[in-house]
DNA sequence: ATAGGTTGTCGAAGCGCTTCGACAGCTTTC
DNA sequence: GAAAGCTGTCGAAGCGCTTCGACAACCTAT
C-alpha cells in the first residue's frame, strides 16, 4: 500500500506539500504540483479513507436510509437511491446504504461514529420517530418526504397536494363527475405516510371546488385486491367514469378488469395514474399520468445536503411541481 | 464527542482496557468489564469509525456495486440490495452503494483507499471488465452472477441453466410441443449477461431431449414491444401453446394480448415466468413460475464475503437450485 | 517453597492523514 | 532601501483508535 509519505519522498517534497496538492487548500507552484501528480500516478497512490476521516473529521460519506417495507412501490426507491448515489459521486461523496431495520438506532450509530457526514432519509412519516434525534444531534440531514412539523428540517418531495389537485382538474375539465381514487395499501395510511394523505387532500379540496364526487378506496397491489376494490366502487357508484390511481401495482390490474368488463379506456372510463414515467408508458394503455420525479428528488436531496455540509444554505422545504402528461387513458366523459 | 480516553478515565482504567472490552480480544475481569460498559452507556460513547479503520486497517464496510442499467428489471436489484444491507448489519458491516457509473475505477478507488474491506458485484457479465482488476488486487469479493471464467472467484447465482431446463420439463410434461421463449431485451444479450444465455442454454438442451420446438425472441419490456414480438411468434409458429417469459415487464402485456386475442390461459396457452414470487402472485393470472430468490442471493453473497474476510472459506461457485411453483397459468396442452 | 503458568491490566507506539504556525525568499510600497 | 506583504514549502503535532510487549498478581504443580 502506497502512503502519502512515499509519494512525498518520490517527488522530493514534504508530506504536507503532497497533502496540499491533493486538497488545493494552499497554493502550490505549478512545477511542484506537476512533480507530485506525476509521482501519484507512477506509484498508483490512493489516499487512505480512514486516515483522512480521522485527521479531517470528514468521511465524505452520505448515509441513505431507505425503508424496509414491502407495501411501498420499490422501483421508485431504487431510482431515488441510484440518483442519490450518482449525484453524490459528482460531489466527491460515497453513499452508505442503511435500511429501516435498525430504525432510529441507525441515526445514533452513524452520527456518533462519524461514519457519515450527513444523511438522507427516505419515506418519512408524518410523525417520524427519527426526527427528534435528528434535531437533537443537529446532524446535517435532508428528508425525502414531508413530515408534519418541518421546523429545522430540510425536505424534498413532490408536491402531492398539487398533484392531487391536478388530477382532479384534468378529470373535471373532461367532464367527469364521479371519480374513484384507488389509493395505496391501507397500511400506508395507517402509518401516516404524508404523501398519500396529501394527494388525497389535494384531490378533495380541488375536487370540491370543481363539483367532483370523489370516492377514495385504499387498495393493496395485485389483481385480486383490485378486483374486490373495483367491484365495491362500481357497486357504490355505478356512474363512476374517472379513476385516479396512486398505487402502481394496481394500475395494470385495473386496466385488465375494466377491459374484461367491457368498459373501454378512454371511451367509457378515464384513468389517471400517479407513477413513474416508465410505468405510464409501458402499461397496456399508455397512461395519462403525473410523473413521480424520482431522479430529480434524489438529485435535489444530495445537492441540498452537500450545500449544508459546505456551510451554505439552510433549512428549506422544496416541493417539486407536478406535471401531468396526457396520454391515451383519459378522454371526455361519455354522454349521460 | 466522547472518546475512548474519556471513557477510560471515567471508568478508572486505561484506554487499552476499554478497547479490549469493546473488541473482546483479551480477557477482562467481569468487574472491570461492567464498569467500562457502564461508563460507555453513561457517556453515550460511540467508537469513531475513521480512527478504528486507521488503526485496524479494517473499515467494516462492504461495497455493493449495482449496475446502472435501465434494461434490467430493477425490483430484483433492490431486493438483493436490501438483503445485502440487512445481512451485512447482522455481521457488523455497513454497506457502501456504488453504481456502475464509475465502472472499473470504482474497484480501484475502493480497493486503494481501504474504504471497504470487500465487495459484492451485481449483474456480472460473462466477460466483465472488472474481473481482471479484482483478481490482480485480490480484493475479497463475491459476484452475484456468473462470468465465463470463474477461477479464483466466488460467485453466487440462481442456476439459470437448471431453471431453463425446469421450464422446458414442465411444459413438455404438460404435452406442449411448440414453445416460445420471451427473453430479455436484446441489449441484455449483446452485453453477454450470463443469466439470460444460461437460461436459454438450459431450455434448449433439455428441450431438445424432450422433443420441444423452441423459438426464442428477445423482447424489450412494455406493451407495444410485446405486441410486436407476439405477432411475429404466432406468425412464424401458429401452433405455439407454451410460453416461457424471462422479462418481467413483458409478463402482463403478454397476458393482456393473449386475452385480447381470445387465447385463454391456461386452457389454450400455458405461460411460465421466471420472476420474483411477488410478480407471479400479483399478475392478472397467478403465474406458474420459477422464483428468482433475490433475498437468498443477497444473503449468501454477504455470508461468503464475511467468511472470506474472516479468513474462512475460499473460492466457490454457489448455484441455487431453482424451484418451479405451479399456479394458474399453465395446464395441459390443448388437444390438436 | 520454587519454578512455571495464567490472567488482567497498562503504557507506548503507530496507523496515514490534515493542518497550523514558521519561515525563507520574493515582490511591492512609500 | 527598509518595512510590509505574498508565495510556496516544511516540520511537527495530533486526530482516536488498536495492538504489542511488559509485568504485577495470582494460581497451580512439583
Amino acid at each position: 500500500m502506497v502512503t502519502l509519505a512515499e509519494v512525498a519522498q518520490h517527488a522530493g517534497v514534504s508530506a504536507s506539500t503532497v497533502s496540499y496538492v491533493l486538497s488545493g487548500k494552499r497554493s502550490i507552484s505549478a512545477n511542484t504540483r506537476q512533480r507530485v501528480e506525476q509521482s501519484i500516478r507512477e506509484l498508483g497512490y490512493h489516499p487512505n479513507a480512514g486516515a483522512r476521516a480521522l485527521a479531517s473529521s470528514r468521511s465524505n460519506i452520505i448515509a441513505l436510509m431507505i425503508p424496509l417495507r414491502t407495501d411501498m412501490y420499490v422501483p421508485v426507491m431504487m431510482e431515488i437511491a441510484i440518483a442519490v448515489a450518482t449525484t453524490a459521486r459528482t460531489h466527491g461523496y460515497d453513499v452508505l446504504l442503511l435500511t429501516g431495520e435498525e430504525g432510529p438506532d441507525a441515526v445514533r450509530r452513524v452520527t456518533g461514529s462519524g461514519l457519515a457526514d450527513g444523511m438522507i432519509l427516505m419515506d418519512v412519516e408524518l410523525d417520524d420517530e427519527r426526527l427528534p434525534l435528528l434535531r437533537d444531534t443537529d446532524q446535517p440531514a435532508v428528508l425525502i418526504g414531508l413530515p408534519a412539523d418541518t421546523t429545522g428540517l430540510t425536505c424534498v418531495d413532490l408536491d402531492f397536494k398539487a398533484t392531487g389537485a391536478l388530477c382532479a382538474e384534468h378529470l373535471a375539465t373532461l367532464g367527469h363527475r364521479d371519480v374513484a381514487v384507488i389509493g395505496e395499501a391501507p397500511a400506508v395510511y395507517e402509518r401516516h405516510t404524508g404523501f398519500a394523505e396529501r394527494t388525497l387532500d389535494g384531490l378533495r379540496s380541488r375536487g370540491r371546488e370543481l363539483g367532483l364526487r370523489l370516492l377514495h378506496r385504499p387498495c393493496e397491489g395485485g389483481y385480486d385486491a383490485m378486483a374486490v376494490t373495483l367491484a365495491r366502487i362500481l357497486d357504490e357508484r355505478p356512474g363512476t367514469t374517472g379513476f385516479v390511481v396512486q398505487n402502481e401495482s394496481a394500475v395494470e390490474p385495473l386496466l385488465a378488469l375494466l377491459r374484461q368488463q367491457g368498459r373501454a379506456v378512454p371511451e367509457d372510463v378515464s384513468v389517471v395514474a400517479i407513477c413513474p414515467e416508465q410505468v405510464a408508458v409501458q402499461a397496456s394503455v399508455r397512461l395519462t399520468s403525473v410523473a413521480i420525479p424520482a431522479q430529480e428528488m434524489g438529485r435535489h436531496a444530495v445537492e441540498h445536503l452537500v450545500a449544508k455540509l459546505d456551510g451554505r444554505g439552510g433549512d428549506e422545504v422544496v416541493l417539486l411541481a407536478p406535471e401531468l402528461t396526457v396520454r391515451a387513458s383519459s378522454g371526455p366523459a361519455p354522454a349521460q
